[in-house]
RNA sequence: CGGGGUGUAGCUCAGCCUGGUAGAGCAUCAGCUUUGGGAGCUGAGGGUCGCGAGUUCGAAUCCCGCCGCCCCGACCA
């Protein structure tokens, strides 16, 4: 096949309606027209949903299963995911964590220096390749990324580290439910801390600690630090992050006044986290597997008890040498002393959280998105297309708000006005701009917020100027 | 992996028990009428009834095998 000369894409804007200030990898911001867009939005549920973010994601048109556990991700749904990716990655990088991008494909020779090809059970998918080599979709990355860092860093000095990805992984779960919230492929931030001696890898712990509070926040999500199960390692480091919601996997147990704490924001990332930490970790918080109700009652005053559902969506573990050790993973100690690095590993499951956030907000129409992560955050909606005065309007806001940094989606398509907002509902967008000829008529338009449904009337200009300062 | 379901149009489902030419609503397309919270009328298109092998004159329906998907449990980011 021959290409097209390179100076035809270079000239080409690649949609032609949109000039080239759209385009935006991150898809931090992206304006998109309804009549030009793919939104396959369903009014019926699939009987094959059950809880309620699965249900809203397939109705809304953000996935479509493809096997069991597996889904595309539509247009609607990849930009969520985008939005939360990227703000997993800002605050990886604010806490000092560098990015990488390790293989989903990973080598069994590697698992089989950690002991782990042969410990993994099922959930590992081994595969061959044509020499018959084998191969395995990477469960996680600890392997991996021990080798990198092995076969570059080899004194004290280099430390400390923390190297991060943003993957897919895949498990092969035995049960797939809950559509995105437990996928067999899964989007997944794995960091890995690097360090000279445990109190090293305590800092790096806590750095990890604090950047789950605010990446969490900026989610919209109240998460809870609850202790886990450290496994034969022992000691205190390792939490789950786990956010309230009805329809939670499982159990949790905590102190009520765990759940509207702040999150620290702004802070010295290598300085003192240890105040921090003990705040959110001094006080009860238990999955239902490491729940001591004795200890419980002990601790928490009555009317503190929070006994409720939750969703783990992340975990963040301290394992020591667990695999540097067996993979010589060593460095250069200031005494001349090679010894194994301290290692730590930090997860957030991205393609979870999506489900995640729409379990802890939605209702009976639909989504509600955070502004953070949602997929548009203003909705113009012009209830008549084809008015020359409602299609006027409707183009002068759309143009407007993307001027002013929005990311708005134009319902400009010819619906009827009940189908508008009922999709527009479902999608979830945090502000709807309704814009029909009967207010212009009086000179007004309205201006909705989804979360609460207050609608107010005001003029064109007014409306502009206050989603414009958002 | 144990237990239980289910598979019929894009979606939700009826038909299966008791075998006899494939159905409804929504969606799609055309036309007309409508137009501020999922419109109405008329018409049209759309299905190897999950796959395979049986029983039978005849199978969506009965029998056997396989596969997919869902739920409960165990397991898990």
């Amino acid at each position: 096949m021959q290409w097209p000369p390179h100076d035809t894409y270079a000239s080409a804007p690649l949609c032609p309606s949109a000039p080239a200030v759209y385009l935006d990898a991150s898809f931090s911001r992206m304006p998109m027209r309804l009549s030009r867009y793919f939104l396959p939005v369903m009014r019926d549920t699939p009987a094959e949903a059950q809880i309620v973010s699965h249900r809203l994601m397939l109705r809304a048109g953000m996935i479509r299963q493809q096997a069991a556990g597996i889904y595309v991700w539509l247009p609607l749904g990849l930009r969520v995911l985008k939005k939360i990716e990227q703000v997993v990655r800002e605050e990886q990088n604010r806490a000092g964590a560098v990015e990488i991008l390790m293989p989903t494909i990973q080598s069994a020779d590697l698992w089989r220096e950690s002991g782990r090809y042969e410990a993994y059970g099922a959930e590992m998918l081994r595969i061959q390749d044509r020499h018959e080599r084998a191969m395995l979709f990477g469960p996680t990355a600890e392997e991996v990324v021990t080798d990198v860092f092995r076969a570059f860093v080899k004194s004290y000095r280099d430390l400390p580290l923390n190297l991060y990805n943003i993957q897919w992984k895949f498990r092969d779960e035995v049960r797939p439910r809950f559509g995105v919230m437990r996928g067999r492929e899964f989007l997944m931030k794995d960091a890995y801390s690097f360090d000279l001696d445990e109190a090293g890898a305590r800092a790096a712990y806590n750095r990890m600690f604090v950047a789950y509070l605010n990446t969490f926040a900026r989610l919209g999500l109240k998460a809870i630090p609850m202790r886990a199960d450290t496994g034969p390692i022992g000691g205190d480091l390792s939490h789950e992050f786990i956010i309230l919601a009805e329809t939670g996997e499982s159990q949790v147990f905590c102190d009520r006044d765990l759940v509207d704490m702040a999150a620290p924001g702004d802070v010295d990332f290598y300085g003192d986290l240890q105040p921090i930490v003990d705040a959110r970790t001094t006080l009860y918080a238990a999955t239902d597997d490491m729940h001591d109700a004795a200890e419980f009652e002990k601790r928490v005053p009555e009317s503190r008890r929070l006994s409720a559902r939750g969703i783990e969506v992340g975990h963040i573990f301290y394992f020591g040498e667990k695999y540097s050790k067996p993979m010589k993973a060593n460095v250069m100690g200031p005494d001349g002393q090679e010894k194994p690095v301290h290692m730590g590993s930090y997860g957030i499951g991205v393609s979870r959280l999506v489900g995640g956030v729409i379990e802890a907000s939605h209702d009976e129409a639909g989504i509600i998105w955070p502004e953070s992560i949602a997929p548009f955050d203003i909705a113009v909606v012009n209830l008549k297309a084809g008015d020359a005065n409602a299609d006027a309007a409707a183009e002068q806001a759309y143009a407007a708000l993307t001027k002013a940094g929005r990311d708005p989606l134009l319902d400009d398509t010819d619906a009827r006005p009940g189908t508008k907002f009922s999709t527009m509902d479902l999608i979830g967008a945090p502000y709807q701009l309704i814009i029909g000829p009967k207010g212009l008529e009086k000179g007004v338009v309205e201006i909705k917020t989804r979360k609460t449904g207050a609608r107010e009337e005001l003029s064109l200009e007014a409306a502009l100027n206050r989603l414009s300062a958002a």
